[in-house]
DNA sequence: ACAGAATCTGAGGCTTCCCTCATGTTTGTC
DNA sequence: GACAAACATGAGGGAAGCCTCAGATTCTGT
């Protein structure tokens, strides 16, 4: 039995939940280590082994407080959980959303590369796709969690936009953002004129549903799928 | 010395080269075993043990061809790109080319999207993203072939589109289909919708280009840069 | 000052794999 | 049929890495 202190994580064996100072500090070491290993090598190829010299302590201490090594993965995870919700509630509680949507569309772009860029873990968390299907989840939580945060902006600034086709038009702009922030990062040559390709190209995709729809009972639903009068080739 | 035979691939070791029929067989077997095992596990969670059970062979028999694990993922690598480009050839070969450009984006998105579902390990290579960072240059080469082959069709079918800028469209378009695809596989429930909603995506994303710039000299360059006439929000 | 709890440490147990190699089998050639 | 070359096999060497644990060290309250 004896369940003395809860857990850190929910995932395997209960492990001790620092109380003292030097501990929380060393808890922070190695949540910031493992946050740079594990995006410089991915999960697997990462070892607990460089984690604790990166953090400068010795591997019994990061099982002190982390079961193992897939508990301590999904710390970072929800440490980024967490971090990128502050961001949204700074972003998003701010003067930016009395702005027209282009420059929202432009401005959270801008910052969110921004965040992107200075939390070097975070790519690693967010991705996902170098890890094995367990860890995935965590990743996919957080996108979610994002896409709803933007289909309240949608709600808000694209009247056009049926409420119906939000949930799927948030998560495009999610996916597609991500897409293009991991590339970027894997070029950075073309980087800058990726992420300004990127902003045209969701301004293009939103651009329609920034009228309010007409007013006229159900006048002429579904305009835009069906191409009109297709102009002969050549 | 002793240069014997020359190897499969350029990585390591060299290995002997099948020349009974026996031994292609088998060659055959342990790549197309590799491709399901590695899409499923990634590459480090991937053992030579499961790949072998997978072709009803041996391990050794394995080492026979391939120096090591990575030589084994790279030939897969090329063999798919190989795939890829045969399948581009039988695309663009065909009558598609003569479509409307709406169309050939279309056909084009579905016709790779099905060639992605039935390619297991295909995802696994091109992806590239759950692997060492030695790994992703093959799967790049892929991607920047097909970009090389997106800027063709964009050279003939759009000729709004400066040449300059094809690169970075073409760029686009492949790492906007790619990421939609890995969604697409990670949520079948949404899969549908997410490659509607990509193709509409791209629709609008290459809708300014359809037409051919004016002619009369340099009229309002970047005309679309700058957004005419900020309507107040709200 | 001291007891006891919290914390730290790193050598090593244990497992999991990659890859080799000695041995055995099949195929091709004369 | 005999010989050699190509091929097949899987036990095991060796390395790497996760995690434990017993002992040392630091902190905290009294």
């Amino acid at each position: 039995m004896k369940k003395s202190a809860p857990n850190l994580d929910g995932d395997g064996t209960s492990r001790r939940v620092p109380t003292q100072e030097r501990a929380k500090k060393r808890v922070e070491r190695i949540i910031d280590a493992a946050s740079h290993v594990f995006a410089e090598d991915g999960f697997e190829a990462a070892t607990m082994e460089s984690i604790a010299a990166r953090a400068e302590t010795s591997i019994g201490s990061i099982y002190q407080f982390f079961p193992n090594k897939l508990s301590l993965f999904n710390a970072l995870a929800r440490h980024y959980h967490e971090k990128l919700r502050a961001f949204f509630d700074l972003l998003l509680g701010g003067p930016l959303l009395e702005q027209p949507w282009a420059d929202i569309l432009d401005s959270g772009i801008d910052a969110f590369a921004l965040f992107h860029e200075q939390e070097p873990g975070f790519r690693a968390v967010w991705v996902g796709l170098q890890v094995t299907p367990e860890v995935i989840e965590e990743g996919e939580a957080i996108n979610r969690d994002f896409a709803k945060r933007i289909e309240t902006v949608l709600a808000a600034k694209l009247p056009g936009l049926p409420a119906k086709m939000r949930p799927v038009v948030a998560t495009m702009m999610v996916e597609i953002l991500t897409a293009m922030l991991i590339v970027s990062a894997r070029r950075p040559a073309e980087a800058k004129g990726l992420m300004t390709e990127t902003k045209a190209l969701l301004r293009r995709y939103l651009a329609p549903y920034v009228e309010a729809a007409p007013d006229r009972s159900d006048a002429r639903k579904g305009s835009e799928r069906r191409r009109p009068a297709v102009r002969s080739p050549r």
